[in-house]
DNA sequence: AAAAATAACGCAATCGATTGTGTAAATGGA
DNA sequence: TCCATTTACACAATCGATTGCGTTATTTTT
């Protein structure tokens, strides 16, 4: 009669005539347990498939050994690659990966910090919601030390933990490339305003139009709400029918630039020499439309891995200290150029 | 001096002067806890900003709520689709949801295994590795009475609970299509052969080509090891060289699909004209290629809900007990018909 | 041979929450 | 007023693993 029930370390002491507490070090090798008894408890134990509970080493030991991820929705192409990364790095340090999506909505996000909480995760990875503008709802991690750190979507005056792109730079560089390819007025899409990246985007953008002397037209500046595939289609048409059009577009994702190329073909615009895109992220299907996408990329995976060593530095503050030396990492970014930009202006 | 440690229980009981069995009674409004008390216990609660500890509740009431996720590789459309239906669900029922990748490797798939069993989850959810070909790795689970709910890639002969979708019909439907369009000699690439889903989309295909008396050709059925998109190219390539080449290309993924449309045309080839071309799982990308791609819609969110609810019924046996009734859960899919496949032959 | 040292292990507390059982005080009825 | 309920709570065990401390034997030392 097997009680359907897991091999504990009561069960392999009981069957062995010695104490829990016995089994329990000899399955650490702890030198105070005889060889014999080593030897015999490591077979049983192996006989029953015995496998400690982490639920109550990580309870006794009060370390979950587990990490939390929260994201808007994981099945975006940059997002997965994040959670990705954060996975193989978990997996290397034995530590569990927790995942929950805010639906870029704050209100989940700020249950889903609950339920983290509740947990007891260890640290926390987040990319913020789209409507989040604050920080205050993840107090129950920050009033008890529980390390956060923050990737891609961060906060953006909050002293804390960032792992992110240098968004400006970017911006920057993707402005100045369709600039060095002869345009002249260049329009960009944006995200929303609260949102650091969007901001940090935006700003590169300017300061590129300006440094190069181009004027700054507000009315090529425009904020889709999400930057989704329709919406692009709304602002490249309304682009496309001002009294004098652009001649560039960055868009803040692939996403809507690849809708705009679609578009912009369909009304029989010439891609890249009367109109040049350049997106964002370097999503799969940037490759795939024709002409290809010109973008930035992210390295999303590296991100994603980064975040969890910087949690797991902060976890657990070990030598490697140097990591968590600055409060925010900033990595660079590659603008990729393909044929939606290139014009070959030489 | 506040001690870096959460709020226990005992904390609440210490500084109201009655016990932890009183206050743990009291949240719950226990009948036999006093009004007053009920009150004050919960007053301080939120002020303290209490919240259970999981690990203890799920350790003391032998349930971990919490459901674990086995993938090949997460970024992956259709896994993080998955993954994302199984994450509402999961969150609607109160549970968690840990999520581990295989890299297609068994012996990271073996690993994976005793990871999540160490943590006790309630059930496993798994999308088998490319490598796996049985499922004996998986006793830790079997032998504990621990559900299990294979999805996609399930295992062939075993007898368990899986949620897939009727990969024969499937391959049939997107065959007969390529022959309603007018295609005589149609070439099929297939994946790993061990791989049911696989083997039963080309059975499909087979069973299609003599449904309408059409001869099968086996050099025109290519195996691919991953189906990536280089891959593809080699195997267009080699069609295209044939003495005489297909008309049409059924691929079993999309990935595959666009990179031979990519290289047909290259080639020069018209598309669908001279060669139709169907794929597999309704990519993101096959609506950006042109000509856009014909495909077979996989319902994928919705099978990541199913897989779970599948997976709660035998956890916490219900009600809704004919959910379970049959072991194998198939669901349709659908042909989305594209450019890429269109000849309107009428 | 007696005392000291060592080896090998058991006891019991702990982590945080839950729950069956026990018990004191308060209330009720006769 | 005395017994019987009811009310409102405390005690202690439990879940599985860990660990400080104590306790036997056995061996070594003097």
């Amino acid at each position: 009669m097997k009680k359907n029930k897991t091999v504990t370390i009561h069960d392999l002491a009981r069957e062995l005539n010695v104490s829990a507490s016995t089994v329990s070090r000899a399955l650490k090798e702890h030198p105070s347990i005889g060889k014999k008894t080593i030897q015999a408890v490591k077979e049983l134990a192996q006989k029953r498939g015995y496998r400690p509970n982490r639920l109550a080493v990580s309870l006794r030991s009060q370390k979950s050994h587990t990490i939390g991820v929260m994201v808007p929705l994981i099945n975006r192409p940059f997002i997965s690659s994040l959670i990705h990364g954060v996975e193989e790095a978990a997996r290397e340090a034995g530590y569990q990966v927790i995942i929950t999506q805010s639906h870029d909505s704050y209100e989940m996000e700020k249950d889903n910090v609950q339920v983290m909480f509740d947990s007891r995760t260890s640290g926390l990875i987040v990319s913020l919601a789209m409507e989040t503008e604050n920080c205050e709802h993840f107090s129950p991690f920050l009033d008890n030390n529980i390390p956060i750190v923050f990737v891609d979507r961060v906060p953006e005056k909050m002293k804390c933990h960032k792992v992110s792109i240098d968004n400006y730079n970017a911006g920057f560089k993707a402005t100045e490339h369709l600039i060095e390819q002869g345009c002249q007025r260049i329009a960009h899409f944006s995200g929303a305003s609260h949102q650091n990246i969007y901001k940090e985007r935006l700003r590169g953008y300017l300061d590129a139009l300006e440094h190069h002397k181009l004027p700054v037209d507000e009315s090529l500046i425009l904020k889709g709400k999400v930057l989704s595939a329709e919406e692009a289609v709304n602002l490249t048409e309304y682009l496309l029918d001002l009294p004098s059009p652009p001649d560039g577009i960055f868009s803040a994702n692939d996403t809507a630039a690849v809708s705009a190329i679609q578009y912009a073909k369909s009304r029989g615009v010439k891609i890249p020499e009367e109109l040049a895109i350049i997106g964002f992220n370097n999503d799969p299907i940037s490759m795939i439309i024709e002409p290809q996408l010109s973008t930035v990329s992210h390295p999303s995976v590296n991100m994603g891995k980064l975040a969890f060593k910087k949690a797991l530095e902060l976890i657990e503050p070990g030598e490697a200290a140097h990591i968590i030396k600055n409060q925010s990492i900033e990595l660079d970014t590659d603008i990729i150029v393909r044929a939606s930009s290139f014009r070959n202006p030489t």
